[in-house]
RNA sequence: GGAGCAGUAGUUCAGCCGGCCUAGAACGCCGGCCUGUCACGUCGGAGGUCGCGGGUUCGAAUCCCGUCUGCUCCGCCA
């Protein structure tokens, strides 16, 4: 080795010692006789001296060196000179006196200076991620991952369960998201799929009867990104046979029990509160919510089910519900304004609002209201003197858009969100199917291995050739899942689903999804093959890791907690990924460019 | 595919409702001074095709159109 130890870890047990380190050169401070050298590696700082009147030659070449060089250093360590204790760093009581210093590698000046607490450029930051990757946040966000990633392999190892790699070249199949494709150079113009999930293979290690798997898996899909979405993201991955429900929740709260507890020294409340989907939409406008504040969307669609307000009145006539938000308190006109732009932007019409002063309800809307509808409507919003109430009328889907959204920007604006809290939620109860309004047909919410309620088979064998559209949705839209999502402060870090042992049930799913025998034997037919052969009852659960590393840590973005990123429209501003290929590559992979 | 925000010294920003802008500040950088600093101090200096292209105008960083890049959101994400 270079050096001896880490220069972090030099404290008051080194004094009298000499040492040789190495490392990077944090800042250096000359004082005309006097020189000071931060030194820094992954474990922490420590300063180094070096005397003009000690060693005239190598000050004046030590002088010269600039930050983020990478030197071998020699020297005593020595207790600071009493008063000039630095009891802001770990290392404050001790000093390093440079006997030696070599340069290993001079360093040029930096694009931005390594530091926590300056903002650069995401494009900066992206194209010169091994220098944003210095900074201290980024040391320990990573250091963090790490430890995370191995609690989890020590939890899931300790009750049983076995890590088992699955493959990235496999097959694509129809539902979810766009699948990225890998030309196949031994089958011209045929196509591997990069997985978006190990969901099938990992149902079919519990038909092999492995009883218990999981993985630290990366997944791809090929679909827009967002602050929490990347092309490529890792998934903590497991599955169990002979479960309920109850049990893949009661593991999953174990893992971020000791996730939290060792990483962060918090203890959670288990088990985590549950809601049921119908009512998370209900009250919060989402299947997501976050509850670390009120503001709860409040129906008001009965007291206005005669109104001669044609807004609502036409929303009504068009299947819609009428809801509103309360805040106790009055916006400026600019506010409101803001807010308007941001519900258009959601897809809304406008931003029916009001306000109550005085005892009087004032609002734009108010002469289209009847007395008695506004009555009503206050007395059930228990609206006060100073408060404000925001409206939605429209189809459900778009009010609980609309609302839920609405919601989140009061609670950041109104500063409701207590930053600090940690809540869960289960959610459960989600519909199996949801209708495409484009494609005419239901769609899995899930996905479609889900295992629907049992009670509810029934519903899916009378719609199963019914063709009248009213009925599909109606039924369909009814019919229970097997599934559930858990939520932490509003965002999905995970879901999962108890899923469809039976290969019959399987093949009536895929029927209501509409595809055909064929098609399902074509895409799906290993599958439907190992449903037959003693497939134990089974379920699972992934969470997204990058979210929940990203949460723990503060982060906005899962970017921050991903050591190499892509941008926005998928590009890796380090690499330059993606890029052209040459024509010998396309050529053996039998591919003509457009 | 759509909406919004941003793009000005190496960095972070100000300037932007047309004219002392011959574009400023801070940090960084270069040089000098300084023996105890740790956001060192101090004196001096260099550094910019205002993302790119076009238009309006006597005159554009500033107004208009287009375009590129980054970010946030909608659609999309079983």
């Amino acid at each position: 080795m270079l050096r001896d130890t880490y220069i972090g870890l030099v404290d008051d047990s080194f004094i009298g010692k000499h040492v040789k380190l190495a490392g990077w050169i944090d800042s250096i401070r000359d004082h005309g006789g006097v020189l000071f050298i931060d030194l820094r590696d992954k474990e922490g700082k420590l300063q180094a001296v070096l005397e003009e009147s000690e060693n005239k030659e190598l000050y004046d070449i030590a002088k010269h060196f600039k930050e983020e060089s990478v030197v071998l250093v020699e020297g005593l360590v020595r207790r600071r000179p009493s008063g000039t204790e630095n009891p802001k760093i770990k290392s404050g009581n001790v000093e390093l006196l440079i006997e030696r210093i070599e340069l290993l590698n001079a360093s040029e000046t930096l694009p931005f200076p390594i530091d926590d607490n300056i903002d650069i450029s995401e494009e900066l930051r992206l194209k010169y991620r091994y220098l944003d990757l210095r900074r201290p946040k980024f040391q320990k966000a990573i250091k963090t991952r790490s430890k995370a990633l191995k609690i989890t392999r020590d939890f899931f190892e300790e009750n049983g369960f076995y890590e088992i790699e699955t493959p990235f070249l496999i097959k694509s199949t129809p539902e979810g998201a766009r699948d990225f494709l890998v030309p196949s150079r031994l089958h011209p113009g045929k196509f591997y799929a990069l997985p978006q999930s190990p969901q099938l293979f990992k149902q079919i290690l519990m038909v092999s009867g492995f009883d218990r798997y999981f993985q630290i898996a990366r997944c791809f899909r090929d679909e827009d990104l967002r602050s929490d979405r990347q092309p490529e993201f890792t998934q903590i991955d497991f599955e169990m046979s002979f479960v309920e429900e109850s049990d893949i929740m009661e593991i999953s709260e174990k893992l971020l029990s000791k996730l939290f507890l060792e990483l962060l020294g918090i203890e959670l409340n288990i088990p985590f509160k549950k809601i049921t989907y119908k009512e998370a939409m209900e009250r919060y406008g989402s299947d997501k919510p976050d509850t670390r504040f009120g503001l709860e969307l409040v129906d008001l669609t009965d007291i206005f089910k005669n109104t001669n307000f044609n807004v609502f009145k036409s929303a009504l006539e068009q299947k819609g519900i009428i809801k509103a938000i309360k805040i106790n308190k009055i916006l400026s006109r600019k506010e409101i304004d803001n807010l308007t732009e941001y519900v258009k932007g959601l897809g809304a019409k406008g931003l029916a609002w009001g306000k109550v002063e005085n005892g009087e309800f004032n609002s734009p809307i108010a002469k289209f209201l009847a007395d008695q509808e506004v009555k009503a409507m206050l007395s059930r919003l228990d609206a006060k003197d100073n408060e404000m109430i925001f409206f939605s009328a429209d189809k459900p889907k778009n009010v609980y858009k609309i609302l839920g959204n609405l919601r989140l920007q009061l609670g950041k604006m109104l500063n409701l969100v207590d930053e600090s809290k940690f809540e869960f939620l289960w959610v459960v109860d989600f519909p199996m199917f949801e209708y495409n309004e484009e494609e005419g047909r239901l769609e899995a919410m899930h996905h479609p291995f889900t295992s629907p309620k049992t009670e509810d088979l029934d519903k899916i064998r009378y719609i199963i050739d019914k063709e009248n559209k009213e009925d599909i949705i109606n039924i369909g839209e009814n019919i229970g899942a097997r599934a559930y999502d858990i939520v932490l402060n509003g965002v999905e870090i995970g879901g999962g689903s108890i899923r469809i042992h039976n290969k019959d049930v399987q093949k009536l799913v895929f029927k209501i999804l509409n595809i055909s025998d064929e098609e399902a034997n074509m895409k799906f037919g290993f599958l439907l093959e190992a449903l037959k052969y003693g497939a134990p009852p089974h379920g699972g659960l992934a969470f997204g890791f990058d979210r929940l590393m990203a949460m723990m840590l503060g982060f906005d973005s899962i970017r921050d907690v991903i050591a190499f990123p892509k941008t926005q429209k998928g590009t890796c501003l380090l690499t330059g990924a993606p890029d052209i290929v040459s024509d010998k590559q396309l050529k053996e992979l039998h591919i003509k460019i457009t």
